[in-house]
DNA sequence: TCATAATCGTTTCATTTGCAACGAAGTCAA
DNA sequence: TTGACTTCGTTGCAAATGAAACGATTATGA
């Protein structure tokens, strides 16, 4: 077909180069939790704010995240099943769940966390001077509306 | 659980923060596209790709706009069926598929690159004089070899 | 030439995903 | 108190996904 088409870069298009990038990045750590320890990302993500939090409902998780609320609640249960961490009613509403992470869980999260932060080193290497700029960079992006 | 964890900033770490925000950017197009011409991203890619380069193979757009081939040859077969490209056998090797976009597929694609520029537009407004850095340090990122 | 290997695009299949609907529990106001 | 509304977590379901297998075609090299 004759195209007389406006000029596109798409190797230059944020929504485009962010995610073929994060994705690249999020490959590798996936694989290794994946095949090293039988976790998913969003398992992961599950573990690290309940390590932190100490407990939470899977709500909060959900807004902590960045994971849907059908995922958080399957993630939950997957890890529930493989004794990562226990589910229990929240006594003062009823309507939430109270997730804590197992003596299991704890040991399994510390073991995930060095491999995330010596990742992160490694890409800040990678990036040098550029750290800085990249994650204020995208501070502002994370702020803008919409 | 008593936790004795090593510090890690989630909000921080790259393959998380890359990925959230890949999805906030990409999420608002996505919608349009969809609701305002029935199109899906992976579409999008493989519209835009023969916008340019006149023709390819399902091979040629997988490399080129990272898509899965599988993801390539079903978007592909929803554009065909939707009237936007052809298909036929390449005539020099005829495990190839010669794509080619209709005169109606060049017309939709001239209605999805104004959306999308103007977007990215946006977006180097709000990120102003960091845009260079980001796209820089995104440079690395994908340069590096994992 | 002939057998083997590699490449292309499609399809199969199990898994994952996102959305909407749901029951249970809590909130609010009349 | 009652009834309408909201919130929580789960689940049903249809669609999307990714990996592997497949047939068809081409390349390679003995």
């Amino acid at each position: 077909m004759k195209s007389n088409l406006p000029d596109f870069d798409l190797d230059r298009y944020l929504p485009y180069r962010l995610t073929v990038i994060a994705a690249q990045l999020s490959a590798r750590l996936s694989k290794q939790y994946k095949t090293q320890f039988g976790i998913s990302i969003a398992e992961w993500r599950i573990l690290l704010n309940l390590g932190y939090s100490g407990s939470g409902s899977v709500r909060d998780i959900e807004k902590r995240v960045s994971l849907e609320k059908s995922k958080v609640s399957r993630g939950v249960s997957r890890l529930e099943a493989k004794g990562y961490l226990t589910k229990s009613v929240d006594d003062k509403d009823r309507r939430l769940l109270k997730l804590a992470l197992t003596e299991t869980g704890v040991a399994l999260l510390g073991e995930l966390i060095p491999i995330a932060t010596a990742y992160q080193e490694q890409l800040d290497e990678i990036l040098g001077e550029k750290t800085q700029s990249l994650q204020s960079a995208l501070d502002r992006l994370a702020e803008s509306p919409d």
